[in-house]
DNA sequence: GTAGTTCCTGAGTTTGTTTGTCAAGTTTAT
DNA sequence: ATAAACTTGACAAACAAACTCAGGAACTAC
């Protein structure tokens, strides 16, 4: 039960995004570099994120990434849905290649009311998060905002 | 974020044990059938629980694997750690490949926190489960016991 | 038209799942 | 006692899926 790189890596730049950038589009090459993420893996993770219109882009010169809606707006959840795809938050309400109706069958299945129960548990406290809680935490941890970056390495 | 096989073939079959069988030793070839699962893959998620104290076992005719302790000592956060391995939760507190003093470096782990968090909320679900709990389940719910499976077949 | 980006497709590597083979231990029947 | 049948135990090969990264095409600003 590891959670997938794609959450972990998305959303910490999608953190990165509202803590540093507010609404200037941002390079993936630039989160990549703070967030020590691969370039290339953050760019498939992106898209994701933008077809579940989380993100928007812009291309060429002075484009990138910029948030599709306000930090308050994105929850955890959505986030994780977007990167996971498959929706699946735990993963198993039994019917994993059609066995769904076997597992009704035997009725043997206890076991769904457990994963179901964690994953309304995981549901709802991603769904109490959004962007902007997490960048209330990182304030009241004290995090360094990198503003202006992009102009510190022209000078 | 998919729970693995192992954790959910686990419980499933430790389950269908306890309500089913009891004390008795019972052969993986019974418990795959009725719970539809491969027998050769049972069998080593079964040397895990075995390994971790969850279940014994015996060979030879009447042989098979029993629960080691009572179903009320035998939780569901043990069953997943048993089945998992690696016992981690969510799995991430940052420190993937000995990335975690780069994570402090950055500071920018916020979403560190939340994934212990997440962990922790599981954690505590988890371990107010156990196999007794389940099988009290499983009776509200009515399933049907298999027991004597055994003699059906040799009338 | 040139440089800086995102966007699309694919390839290599790892991990998870399944199946196969044979050895070791136990019970039962002869 | 001895053989036969049954069951776990250990190992490894085959198969599938997912993770990670890379190359080049498409687009946009200047």
């Amino acid at each position: 039960m590891r959670l997938s790189t794609k959450s972990r890596y998305g959303l910490r730049a999608l953190f990165d995004m509202a803590y540093n950038a507010g609404n200037l589009p941002i390079q993936v090459k630039e989160i990549s570099r703070r967030q020590n993420i691969s370039p290339r893996y953050l760019e498939q993770i992106f898209q994701r994120f933008k077809k579940a219109g989380i993100l928007k882009s812009k291309k060429g010169p002075q484009g990138g990434y910029f948030l599709a809606k306000r930090p308050e707006e994105i929850t955890v959840q959505a986030v994780m849905e977007a990167a996971e795809g498959d929706t699946l938050l735990v993963a198993c309400t039994c019917d994993n290649t059609g066995e769904g109706e076997l597992c009704e069958l035997d009725g043997n299945c206890v076991t769904q009311q457990v994963w179901k129960e964690a994953a309304d548990l995981l549901h709802d406290y991603f769904s109490g998060l959004n962007l902007k809680t997490l960048c209330e935490r990182g304030q009241a941890l004290g995090l360094k905002r990198e503003s202006n970056h992009k102009f510190m390495y022209y000078i």
